[in-house]
DNA sequence: TAGATTGTTAATCGATTAACAATC
DNA sequence: TAGATTGTTAATCGATTAACAATC
């Protein structure tokens, strides 16, 4: 890997991986990268050259083993091993991804969620709920790599640095805020709010455009 | 607006909009495109050039008046009206989503979600949760423009298909899947399962380099 | 062999950044 | 006035796409 890959190529990668997966248990064993492209809606020569930056290699008129792709893909991807994750902040969204069962069979465990709010600690779900002071001790005995952080936007930089303390390796933010943090740290953001405004601003643009013409 | 504009700039002045409302409640009344880009981390060009592309414009030497920004910008993205939306299947996420309160403060209304588990909808929520029977008639009757959609990947599809029919204008799908949809509807797609790998792979790319080192 | 597809290089396109004249 | 900041143009950077030689 001697080029510099974006953050754009490892997005479609993971999406190439999910496309191969589908073309896969639809039982094909070959793709060209015209397939890939026209499932992601991208270019062909798109596809190759990200699959170049990757090493992955096909034959020229045979196309692509999907099998011997997506085991590659899986390797640099990083998914051969479990992740351990924890959700700090048991509101509705923090219940919610709680119960979700689509992370469980990629080998992304939830192992704990955190709350300050000993109502919600008291209660019994199959994954527990405990109180922050636990955190620090928690992370550092089972190997917890990724927090999901549901806090309002008020305690998130808070529980941030309790997370830099106790040598959390990445975050994934849903409060609607941009947390402070070594860079060594991996933060990536979801803003609810600012997709569905994303939404409001095209629809009304439409609306704006038909009133000119 | 005789300047093409970018999906990227759009998201920014959505963020340049909570910015300035968190600097006016601290009680400022002017910015420099400075405080700006610091803010959200980008150059004080970026800010200046994204402002010129949507007219909005300040003082040489005074910068800029946030009251007056705030306006336009609330114009340009629209919301100074109410957009009413929907979800579309009550499991997990769609409850969670049901039941937060950032969205209401921001004049994005849910009013009902849709669910084809009778035993959903029979349940008693401060919004109703329908049966998908009802789907067609409740978009045309209660002006929805905006449908969040959180079915399994399995059902999306279908699910968009009605929703083409009646006629909504834009979507916020959770549902692995890129949906298929005439290119009017603008369709902003989230993918947590992806975020999650997309941080997989940058803590795991860490990891070697030191190991290289 | 002829035709099709890869892999890579070069061209294009678009977005970010720097620079600076205008001016408050 | 001198200094600071905008608004815009030009330069740079990076990502996408086209083109095509290599080759199965």
């Amino acid at each position: 890997m001697n080029n510099k890959i974006s953050k754009n190529s490892i997005r479609r990668l993971i999406r190439y991986r999910t496309v191969l997966q589908r073309f896969q248990n639809m039982g094909l064993g070959k793709v060209f990268s015209d397939n890939l492209a026209e499932a992601l809606d991208i270019k062909a020569s798109q596809v190759r050259k990200d699959f170049s930056l990757f090493n992955l290699t096909g034959n020229k008129r045979g196309g692509y083993v999907i099998g011997d792709l997506l085991e590659k893909i899986t390797n640099i991807i990083g998914k051969n091993r479990t992740y351990n994750t924890i959700i700090i902040g048991a509101g509705n969204l923090g219940k919610a991804l709680l119960q979700y069962t689509g992370f469980e069979k990629e080998d992304i465990k939830i192992k704990a969620a955190f709350d300050i709010d000993p109502a919600e600690t008291h209660k019994q779900y199959s994954t527990p709920v405990l109180p922050m002071e636990n955190l620090h001790s928690f992370i550092q005995e089972n190997d917890i790599e990724i927090a999901i952080l549901t806090t309002p936007a008020l305690a998130a930089q808070r529980v941030m640095d309790l997370l830099v303390k106790a040598n959390i390796k990445g975050v994934l933010n849903f409060a609607p805020i941009r947390l402070k943090a070594p860079k060594e740290i991996f933060i990536n953001n979801v803003n609810l709010l600012q997709e569905l405004e994303n939404i409001i601003f095209f629809i009304k643009e439409k609306k704006e455009k038909i009133a000119v013409i």
